[in-house]
DNA sequence: AAACGAATGTGCATGGTTTAACAAAAAAAG
DNA sequence: CTTTTTTTGTTAAACCATGCACATTCGTTT
């Protein structure tokens, strides 16, 4: 069963997420039926990627039709575990950390924030949007005993490794850096950098250098 | 002058920013020299990526000895363009937003949030992080008068693309969209997206169907 | 002065990703 | 019922990025 899932392109994979989100709204507007060409207008994708990455999962549309947007979507419902919750922990409720907490995951989403952590005494035993916020010296504890295995870190970058070096035997499996710190784990923890200060100046970098 | 600079790789290009960042620590602390082995080990990019990056602005480094810090750095802050600053303003003061106001770029950074703006006529007439709020009505008028080139785009998704739809004419070369929106927008405009759920998404299925 | 060790810069092989192009199939039109 | 139109799934080619491996060069030591 998970078999064929290996095989797919990590490119496709980061692309799941997206192709779901926009079938949920054409689902809900009612629409039936889609080509890749509409999809390709709408979510910028070439429309023979969106048709090659939907092949991996084997022939999910009809020549000279396109695909049932209803079917599609319960297929990417169980790709993409959208059954069984991940449960999620914040670490740092700063102003981005704080961002995240009002964010409604669960919504559109398969994960849900259910702790988070921070240092200021102010901040532990208050409830920001729905999550309740302990002190950060009870991460281990916590993350044990709640199973959950993926950390958003939105620390000051001078804590960041030694909070990551802790994180070794609490279950963790995945952690989304929001830090500019390049952390070191782990081999059986996966860390995606998302490096605010980085992509912007990547920004301007192709702005003047790779004129459109 | 830019002759060389079309042919830099996209993948070389978004690395520029970490190796600059990590240049100027090593300059801090006092280090004179480096080597690819080091700053591999310190952003967890491999050695010989990191050469061959560099390569492509040509022989920076001495054979035996190394990458000289200062040189290097200076170097990189020539090709970043670090002397003059990109002027750049907010829309939408939510949380995320707010986030960016308190973040100092320039620090680290060749880049300014001049403006922010927002609907919410309690945040008008603010001062956030040193940045004034001014309501969103305004922000056309604004950009031109103050030559800003890059917007970063915090609003709710369903004023995302309207707002795109009033950045033509404005004089911004790039936006850093937030919102889950995939924005049309003119040719001569670049759009990067920083999509946050699914970030957290796709680290998720990798978690899971790629397994380290 | 010669030998040694360190570390660059790059040729090359490999693998991943994108896109054009088209036969095949199904729907729609006539 | 036949023709036309639409749109998939896939073959093939081009493109891009990574990382090994090593000759080369420079600094250092003996």
């Amino acid at each position: 069963m998970d078999i064929d899932q290996t095989k797919i392109p990590q490119a496709t994979a980061k692309r799941l997420p997206l192709y779901y989100r926009y079938l949920k709204n054409l689902s809900a507007s009612g629409k039936q039926r889609v080509s890749s060409a509409e999809l390709s207008d709408a979510i910028k994708v070439d429309s023979a990627t969106i048709r090659r990455d939907f092949s991996y999962f084997g022939a999910l549309g009809k020549k000279g039709y396109g695909y049932n947007v209803h079917y599609l979507l319960s297929f990417f419902s169980k790709t993409l575990d959208q059954d069984e919750t991940t449960k999620v922990a914040l670490i740092g409720v700063g102003n981005l950390g704080t961002a995240f907490l009002h964010y409604n995951f669960i919504k559109n989403n398969n994960t849900k924030i259910e702790l988070a952590f921070d240092a200021d005494s102010e901040k532990v035993g208050q409830e920001i949007g729905g999550v309740p916020v302990y002190h950060i010296d009870e991460f281990q504890k916590r993350l044990k005993e709640n199973d959950v295995s993926v950390v958003i870190l939105t620390v000051p970058v001078h804590v960041a490794q030694s909070i990551a070096d802790q994180m070794d035997e609490t279950g963790i499996k995945g952690i989304l850096n929001f830090t500019p710190a390049r952390l070191t784990v782990p081999d059986h923890i996966r860390v995606h950098h998302i490096d605010l200060a980085v992509e912007l100046q990547a920004l301007v970098y192709f702005m003047k250098h790779y004129p459109v």
